[in-house]
DNA sequence: CGATTCTTTGAAAACAGTCAATCTGTGTGG
DNA sequence: CCACACAGATTGACTGTTTTCAAAGAATCG
C-alpha cells in the first residue's frame, strides 16, 4: 500500500498529508491475481486502472487469425488499464492478464475526477503519469517506424533490462513487433559482433 | 484566434469567460511561417507548444544514414511540439516544419503550468488533450506491431482522410513507417479488390 | 514551357514470417 | 533419484513481404 504513496509523492510537488492519502487510499480496491488469471477479458469494460503493487502483468490484443499482439507489459509501480475504455466505458479490444501472481489497486475514472477535484497532488500526479506516459509512446513509436527489429531489441534490452529479465523471450519479441524466431536469430547474431 | 477559444471550450465542461480567455490568449505568442520554414530544429530546446489555426506541419525524426521518418503529422486544431523537450526543456531529436504556409499559437510549458492553477479549464483541456493523445498513440503502436503495412494504410486513410488529402504520399509512407515504392504498390493492388 | 516535385515501376536483394522438428531447462510425481 | 511433462528457445528450409536503387512517367507551378 506504502508503494502508491511513495509514487504519488514522487510525481507530486505538493504535499500529501497521511489522513488525505487515507481518504485517496479508500477509493482504491485492492486485488489479488494468481498467474494466468485475467484483469480484463476482450470485449468487457475495463472499469477499473490499476497500481501495480507487485507481480507481472501482460497486455495484448488478438487479431483475426488468433495471434496475440502484446501492446504493453507492466511491472510493480506501473499503471495498467485500457486507457479508452476506462474513460468511455466502451468494450475492449485487450485483454489484460497477470504473467506473475500479483496485487494491484484499483481504481475507477469517476474516483479519480472526484478525487483529482479534492486534492491537486492526485490531479498534478495524474497529469504526469499522462506526460511520461506520452513521452514514451511517442518514442515507441518512433522505435517501430524507424529502427530494425536489431535495433528495437537492443534499445528495449537497454531502456527496460527488468522487463526483459521477467518475461520469456516471445513476450518481448511480441512487444517489440517481431515474431519469436526472428527475435531467437537477431539475439544469436547480435553475439557475434 | 477564435479557434483555440472554441478548442478550449469543446474540451472543458467549465465555461472559460472572455475576460479569462483574454488573459489566456496573453500568454500565446502568435507566429506565422511560410512553407519550408522550420518551427523546431533538431538539437534544440522546443520552447514552445503550438495549436495550429491555420495550415499543416510535419514532425520528423532523421536517422544515422540520412532518412528523414515522420512521427507526426499536424493541421488545423491539432497541437504540434516535441513534449519530452518542451517539459524537461533537453535537445531534441526531431525537426519539425511546415509543409504549408501555417499560422501557431504558442505557449511555454511554464505558462502553462501558470495558467493552469488559475483556470481549471485550462487545466482540464490539457488533460483532455493528454488524454485522447495517448489513447491515438496506443492505436498506432496497437496498429504498427501487429497490422500489415495494406491494413495499416487502409486503417490511416479511414481515420485521417484530411491528413491524406494534404501530404503526399511519400510523407504517408513514412508516417505509417513503410517506404513510398511499397505504399504505391499497396495503392495499386488495392484498386483491383 | 521548363523546373521541380511527386509517383510509379522493374528487378534484385535483404529482411522477416511460417511451420515443423529438435533442443534445453525446470519442476513434479512416482 | 529418475522419468516425464511442460514451457520456452533454437534451428533449418521455405515462403512471402518490404526495401533498395535506378529509371521513367505524371502532375504541378511559376
Amino acid at each position: 500500500m506504502e508503494a502508491l504513496f511513495h509514487y504519488i509523492r514522487k510525481y507530486s510537488s505538493i504535499a500529501v498529508s497521511e489522513e488525505d492519502f487515507e481518504l485517496i487510499k479508500s477509493h482504491f480496491t485492492y486485488k489479488r491475481l494468481r498467474k494466468k488469471q485475467y484483469f480484463l477479458q476482450e470485449g468487457d469494460v475495463c472499469r477499473y486502472f490499476a497500481f501495480v503493487l507487485k507481480g507481472a502483468m501482460r497486455q495484448y490484443y488478438v487479431d483475426e487469425k488468433g495471434m496475440e499482439h502484446v501492446v504493453q507489459l507492466a511491472i510493480e509501480n506501473w499503471w495498467v488499464g485500457d486507457r479508452e475504455s476506462w474513460v468511455k466505458l466502451s468494450p475492449s479490444r485487450y485483454t489484460i492478464d497477470a504473467w506473475e501472481n500479483s496485487e494491484l489497486l484499483m481504481i475507477s475514472y469517476q474516483d479519480v475526477v472526484k478525487l483529482s477535484q479534492l486534492f491537486p497532488s492526485l490531479a498534478e500526479m495524474m497529469r504526469k503519469m499522462d506526460e511520461s506516459n506520452n513521452i514514451a509512446t511517442q518514442k515507441r513509436i518512433t522505435s517501430a517506424i524507424s529502427h530494425s527489429a536489431e535495433r528495437r531489441y537492443a534499445d528495449f534490452a537497454l531502456e527496460y533490462p527488468e522487463i526483459l529479465r521477467r518475461f520469456p523471450q516471445y513476450v518481448i519479441a511480441s512487444y517489440i513487433g517481431i515474431t519469436k524466431d526472428t527475435l531467437s536469430r537477431i539475439r544469436k547474431q547480435g553475439l557475434n559482433n
